[in-house]
DNA sequence: CATTCAATGTTGGTCATGCCAACATAGCGA
DNA sequence: TCGCTATGTTGGCATGACCAACATTGAATG
C-alpha cells in the first residue's frame, strides 16, 4: 500500500502524543469559540473583561494592583480593559481616599448584567468544547487540568 | 472568621471548574515552558518553526501549500517561517518542475540536525509541564485530550 | 477551444493574550 | 531621613492565529 497522501488530519508523530502539543490545539478550539461567542453576543468584550468582572462580582471592590492578582492579568493590561469597561460604564473607578495612587474599582449594576449575559456565552462554549467527551470524562478532564494546575510550579 | 484576604493563588469560581479557563492555563503554562526552552537552545526558532520541520522529516518534502494543511499553519504564516528557516539553511525551496507556481519544500541535513535539538527541548518541557501528575495521570490526560480533538467538529 | 474556477505563494494587515521596561508618585519601614 | 516597595500608566514586543487581496497557474467545465 503507498503512503498515504491526504494532507489534512494528521500530525507528525513528533507531536500527537505530546501534551503541551494536545493543549495547544485545545486552547486554539477553546478561544476560538469562546471568541466568536464573546463577539457574536458580547459587545466587543474579551477574555480579559470578563475576568475582571468575574473577580468583582465574586469579592467586591478592589484595587487594580489587587485585580491583577486575582485574575492573573498584568496590572498594565488590566489598566487598559478597565478603561474600556469604564467607557461602556461596566465599572467605576474612584480614588481611595486612605491612600493616594490607589484607585478602588467597583462593577455597576449594568456591569453585573452584562457579565450575567457572559455567563450564558461561556455556559454555551463548555457544551460545544466537550461534546466529544461523555459527562464522566468531562470530569477526569477537569480534575486533571486542576491537579496540573494547582500544583505551585 | 473575616474574609480572606490574599490576593493571589484565587479564581473567581465562575472559572474555577470551566473547563476553558483550565485550557487556557494550561496552555499559558506550556507555551511559557515552550517559549523558555525553545528561546534558550533553539536558536530563535518558535513553535511554527519546529511543527514545519518536524512534518518535513516525517513526510518528505512538500509543497507549502501542503505543510500549511499538515501542521495546521495558515499559508501566510508557512511562508514566513520557511523563509526564516530557509535564511538559516534548515530547508529548501525548489521550483516544482510539474507545476508552475507550487515550490518543494525539504528538510536539510541541518535541519535534521536542528529539529533533533528541539526534540530534547520539547521533551525536557513534557516533563515539566507534566510533573504535577503521575505516570497513569498523564496518561489518561492525554488520552481524553486525544479523544476531544479527534471528534470531528 | 475558451472561459471559469480553484489552487498557490505572497504581502500586508488585524486581533488576543501575555510579558516587560520605565516612569512618576505615594506610602512605609529601617 | 533615606530607601524600598506599591501603584497606575504608557508604550513596546512576541507568539499564535486568521483574513483579505493579488497575480499566476493549472484544471475543469461549458
Amino acid at each position: 500500500m503507498p503512503p498515504r497522501h491526504r494532507d489534512t488530519d494528521r500530525v507528525p508523530s513528533r507531536l500527537e502524543g505530546r501534551a503541551t502539543w494536545l493543549v495547544s490545539r485545545a486552547y486554539a478550539r477553546s478561544s476560538g469559540l469562546l471568541n466568536a461567542g464573546f463577539g457574536a453576543a458580547g459587545g466587543g468584550l474579551r477574555g480579559y473583561h470578563y475576568r475582571l468582572l468575574a473577580a468583582l462580582a465574586e469579592w467586591g471592590p478592589a484595587s487594580q494592583a489587587q485585580l491583577g492578582r486575582q485574575t492573573g492579568i498584568d496590572r498594565s493590561d488590566v489598566t487598559a480593559a478597565l478603561t474600556e469597561l469604564e467607557s461602556r460604564d461596566l465599572i467605576e473607578r474612584t480614588a481611595d481616599p486612605d491612600h493616594g495612587r490607589r484607585k478602588i474599582v467597583t462593577i455597576t449594576a449594568a456591569g453585573v448584567d452584562q457579565l450575567h449575559r457572559l455567563d450564558q456565552v461561556v455556559d454555551g462554549v463548555q457544551d460545544d468544547f466537550l461534546a466529544p467527551l461523555t459527562p464522566a470524562e468531562r470530569d477526569r478532564l477537569v480534575t486533571l487540568l486542576t491537579r496540573l494546575l494547582d500544583t505551585p510550579h
